[in-house]
Parts: C-alpha cells; sequence; structure tokens
RNA sequence: GCCCCCGUAGCUCAGGGGAUAGAGCACCGCUCUCCUAAAGCGGGUGCCGCAGGUUCGAAUCCUGCCGGGGGCACCA
C-alpha cells in the first residue's frame, strides 16, 4: 500500500519537476522546496501546488504548458489517482483511495508520534515567559503568558526543538525592598508604607513568616527586614508555582535575578561589553551605547553612585542564558513592555551576536474578563486563582490560547462557563468524548480494532470519510507551522476544524454494525473505527499541545 | 513627537503571495423508534479601513494617510 501524505507528495512534486529537468523538458532549476496545499474547494483534487506558476518565468514557457509537463510526469505515481491542470496553471492532485486512507494506519502505528516534526530538530530554545516578581499573585495577564508559553513551549518540543522553559524573577531591588517593607508593617500593626503592597495575602505571608520565627520581631531592624525578604520571598514564590500548577504549568529554570549578583555576573557583563567597545561614561554613569544598534536612546548600565540597572542584570542574564546553550532566546512580554524589544536586540547585537538570530521578543496584547459577577472594572486585576474557580483549567487555558498574541481579548465568562456550543472547548472536547463513547459501544460489541495490516483502508471512500482524512493528515504541518510562526492559536483552529469535520462525518457514516438499514457490514464498521481511533488520538496530541484534557466522558 | 499591535460578514475572529475570502455566534427553518441532539443540515451577507506601489497574481509584502488600543524613565 502506498501512503501520500501532504510532506511526501511535495517530494513527489519536486521530484517531477527534476525528472523532467534531467529528460530536457524545461530548463531551470529544481526548487528547494515546493508549496503544496490543501485546496479549499474539493473540486480542485485532494491537493493543489503552484509549482508550474513559480517555475513558468524562469522557464520561459506558459505556466500552463509547464504544468502539463510536470503532471505528466506526477501521474506515473503510484499514490496518486489522478493530475490536472487548472485555473492560471494549478496542477490539482487527487490520490488514490488507499493512498489517503493509509494515513489511518500510520497514525495508529505511532499514535503518540502523530504530529511531532522535525522542522525545528537541533535548536535549543529558551522561552521565556511570565517572569511576575514575587511581590504578590499572579493575575489575568500573567494568565494569558501562562497558558501561551506553556502551549508554546509543548508546541516548539514537537516541532524538535530543546526546549528550556524559563521564568525570571526579580529578588533585588526596590520593588523587593517595599515589599519586605510591607511584610513587616503587616507583623507588627504598622500602616503600610507608600508606595507598599498591601492585601490579604500580605498578612498571610506576614503572619507565616512570624509563625516559622517566633523571635523575629525582637531581631534588629535590619535583620528582622531580612528575615522577612528571604521568607517572604520563599512564600510568594511557592503560593505563585502552586497557582500556576493548578493551571497545569510547569517550568524548568526559575531563575533568580540576586544569583546574577551574587556570583559577580552583573559587573562581568558590562566588562564583556565593554571589550565590544560599546560601553562610555557620562554625568557620572556608565552607559551601553545601544544607539549603534536601532535603540532610540543610549541606556544606563550602572548609575551614578555605582548601582546597577535593571538594564545591566537583563545584559547579564541574556548572557547567562546563552552561555547555558540557549542558540535563541524567546522571551513573551505583555505589550506594554514593547520598548523592552529595541534595547534587548541592542544587547545581544552588543555581545557580537545576530540579534535576528539569537533573540526574539514576542509582544502580547492585553486581557479583560467581563460576565459572570465581574465588572469591566475587574479587567487586568482578576487573580489567575479566581478564573480557575470561575471557568476551570481546560476553559481558562483553552481560551487564553485560541486567539492569536496579537489580538486582545475579551474572555466573557458566562460563554466559557457554559456547556454549549458556543464554547469552542467544550465542542472540541465534545468531540473527543463522542469517541470515546464509540470506542466503548464498540468493545461491548465485541468488535476491536484487528492488526493494522488486516483492515481494508481502501473501503473508506465516503465523502465524510476523505474530508475526514485530509483534515487528520493536516496536523504535522499545523503543528510545525504552530511552532515557527510561535503561533499555538493555530492548534486551537484546527482542533476545532477538525471537530467539525468529524461530527458531520459521524452524521452521515454510522461506524457500528446495528439492525438499521445504514449499518456498514463487518469490514467497513473495522475501518470506520480504526478512522475513528486516528481521529480521538489527533484530537488528544491537539489538545495535549494546549495542555487541555482530553475527556472520555461528558 | 516617536515606537508597537489592530482594522476582514450584524458580533467575535481565522486566514505564512494563489483559484469563487472562511468559521463560530446571532436570526429563520428542518433532522433522533439509530453509535453522546453538548450534534448535524439548509437559508446570506463582504469597496478585506483609505490611497498608492511591488508582482503573472495582494486581505497577505512595501510606503503614506485615517480610525482604535498600548507604550516612552539613571522606574521596577
Amino acid at each position: 500500500m502506498v501512503r501520500v501524505t501532504p510532506e511526501e507528495l511535495s517530494t513527489v512534486v519536486r521530484g517531477a519537476v527534476r525528472a523532467a529537468v534531467e529528460a530536457g523538458d524545461l530548463a531551470v532549476p529544481v526548487p528547494d522546496s515546493v508549496v503544496v496545499e490543501r485546496p479549499k474547494s474539493r473540486d480542485h483534487g485532494d491537493y493543489a501546488t503552484n509549482v508550474a506558476l513559480r517555475l513558468a518565468k524562469p522557464a520561459g514557457r506558459p505556466p500552463r504548458e509547464v504544468a502539463e509537463l510536470v503532471a505528466a510526469r506526477l501521474r506515473e505515481h503510484p499514490g496518486i489517482d489522478r493530475v490536472e491542470t487548472a485555473g492560471p496553471g494549478f496542477l490539482n492532485v487527487t490520490l488514490a483511495k488507499d493512498a489517503l486512507a493509509g494515513l489511518v494506519r500510520a497514525i495508529l502505528a505511532d499514535p503518540a508520534a502523530y504530529g511531532h516534526g522535525d522542522v525545528l530538530a537541533g535548536q535549543h530554545l529558551n522561552l521565556e515567559y511570565i517572569s511576575a516578581n514575587p511581590t504578590g499573585p499572579l493575575h489575568l495577564a500573567h494568565a494569558r503568558w501562562a497558558a501561551t508559553g506553556d502551549s508554546m513551549a509543548r508546541l516548539l518540543s514537537a516541532a524538535g526543538a530543546e526546549v528550556t522553559r524559563e521564568y525570571y524573577f526579580n529578588d533585588a531591588g526596590s520593588q523587593i525592598d517595599r515589599f519586605s517593607a510591607s511584610l513587616v508593617a503587616a507583623a507588627t500593626g504598622a500602616p503600610t508604607p507608600e508606595n507598599g503592597y498591601a492585601g490579604d495575602y500580605i498578612d498571610q505571608i506576614a503572619a507565616a513568616v512570624v509563625a516559622a520565627n517566633p523571635d523575629v520581631l525582637d531581631l534588629p531592624e535590619e535583620k528582622r527586614t531580612e528575615v522577612f525578604r528571604a521568607e517572604g520571598i520563599e512564600l510568594m514564590l511557592a503560593s505563585i508555582k502552586a497557582s500556576l500548577a493548578a493551571f497545569g504549568v510547569e517550568f524548568d529554570v526559575y531563575f533568580s535575578e540576586a544569583t546574577l549578583h551574587a556570583n559577580g555576573e552583573i559587573p562581568e557583563a558590562v566588562e564583556r561589553l565593554r571589550e565590544q567597545g560599546h560601553v562610555f561614561e557620562a554625568d557620572g554613569a556608565v552607559w551601553l551605547r545601544t544607539t549603534d544598534f536601532g535603540d532610540d536612546k543610549d541606556r544606563v548600565l550602572v548609575r551614578t553612585g555605582g548601582r546597577p540597572t535593571y538594564f545591566n542584570a537583563d545584559a547579564a542574564y541574556y548572557l547567562d542564558k546563552r552561555r547555558r546553550g540557549a542558540d535563541r532566546v524567546i522571551i513573551l512580554l505583555g505589550a506594554d513592555h514593547h520598548g523592552y524589544v529595541g534595547r534587548m536586540r541592542a544587547i545581544a547585537a552588543s555581545f557580537g551576536d545576530d540579534p535576528d538570530e539569537t533573540i526574539e521578543i514576542i509582544i502580547g496584547q492585553l486581557v479583560i474578563l467581563r460576565g459572570g459577577r465581574m465588572s469591566r472594572r475587574a479587567g487586568n486585576l482578576v487573580l489567575l486563582d479566581e478564573v480557575l474557580d470561575l471557568i476551570g483549567p481546560d476553559a481558562a487555558r483553552y481560551a487564553l490560547v485560541r486567539w492569536s498574541v496579537d489580538s486582545p481579548i475579551d474572555i466573557d465568562v458566562d460563554v466559557w462557563a457554559s456547556r454549549t456550543n458556543d464554547n469552542p472547548v467544550f465542542y472540541v472536547q465534545y468531540a473527543h468524548a463522542r469517541l470515546a463513547s464509540l470506542a466503548r459501544n464498540a468493545a461491548e460489541l465485541g468488535l476491536t480494532l484487528p492488526a493494522l495490516d488486516e483492515i481494508d483502508y481502501g473501503l473508506l471512500a465516503h465523502e465524510r470519510e476523505g474530508d475526514l482524512l485530509r483534515s487528520l493528515a493536516e496536523f504535522p504541518r499545523v503543528v510545525a507551522a504552530g511552532a515557527e510562526l510561535r503561533a499555538p492559536h493555530r492548534v486551537a483552529r484546527y482542533l476545532e476544524e477538525l471537530a467539525g469535520t468529524y461530527h458531520r462525518f459521524y452524521d452521515s457514516c454510522r461506524v457500528l454494525p446495528s439492525e438499521h438499514p445504514d449499518s456498514p457490514g463487518p469490514e467497513l464498521a473495522r475501518a470506520r473505527l480504526a478512522l475513528c481511533e486516528a481521529t480521538r488520538v489527533v484530537l488528544e496530541n491537539g489538545l495535549g499541545l494546549l495542555g487541555v484534557s482530553a475527556p472520555d466522558r461528558m
């Protein structure tokens, strides 16, 4: 049996071009890659390619003529049933029946691997996201980066990259000073300091620090503040990690800014930059000439008086990531941080790196939440934990990852808490549950999947079966494109389409044998059961990339 | 003033230079003595913000403008 996937077809088409060139029919360089896409209209075959349009100019011949030359070669391939030239010079390819259906066998032979690819193989990527300071609980905006970053990490890995998931936290500097001062104030009953932090969580952490250190309030002021600082950070971080765990998000590295200071990496970064010739002194401060690399103004590394800036720490942190083996440093940031892009690129360039290769900053737009008991005032101030309480982790993750990061999101709690069709996560999960139910019923009928080679895949010839097969075949390309474009929302959109295609198949094609007049015969039932299991696998794998569960019952 | 994002159907949004621009929702009407009706089917909409440019071909790439959102630090 011949199986032809879109990827393989691309190679086949390229081979056809080469054959035409070698035979002297065409005088063009053979293209490195060929675009094969799924046409929007079914009248245009299973797959279409525009090679002839691309080669027409270099060949100096009309596109349709080139198309016909390539088509003649393609028709010789055993997995291809029909090739037609159409429109300005497209090639519309219809696969042999079992070439398409053979996909089911491939999926079931190694279900967990289906969708995984190697477009990013060999790349070591450091993906940083959230990086909220441990001075308070995570909010809705952080939740977006948690969901997006985690899904992106899964996608990048599925595409073959080595990914380090990283959370940077600032445990040095004035925010933390205000945090520890606020804890001391809460513990001693003093009013919250100006610009300090307040809230139940401050009281709780203060109380926990006192409970663990009964004598802490008797310590000298400096020592006392130090205890609240160190233990407060630890408790706050533990609380953040607990929220993330409930959200299904884990990191490989929690990176403390203080370690950069402790290891002398801050001044070292300045020295490395000085060696590169981009550091200068002015007004008593030490500067990096970032304007050499497109930044809109030069940046201070060390303030008058000798204290390093956050910019200095950012530079040291970048260097640290690179030294730990990151080929490329990817950072997810909110729109309010877009000013970082220019200076982070300048940092990379100042170290002698090519910013286009080593640094990538993804700016995402903001998110608000409404509906339910929330009013508009809630906006960004909703806590991650509250979102989980309102709609649960599956809906929350899905809702946050379903849109392009370029798009601001407005989450309607009433929609995402609902169990109806207008809630996309239920639509997709329902399809999975339906499939799981089908498998259970099949088992009760004593119908189990035979060995993969004993299934007659050629029986899957119904139009809706073809639609479903073509949709399943897209999955690896969706993963590859989603990873390359850093666009996990593409997976969600694909799953919605797949779920819809499956529901339509389900409506027209009965799977299990029964007394019903439309009941399939035993061979077709087995083939359809295999197709259903393949569909279930893709839904499960796809939801897995989003960190959303694939329930067997709903 | 400068920078970033957005502008596509009534609404929310997909759309990596390709064919007649799509989906969900909303609205109307159908389909379960049959595997989950939390589903499906049918019904119709678009100066793809505007104007130029590149291209055989532009919603997509480039420039300018208009409209909406966000941002500029020896803050953190």
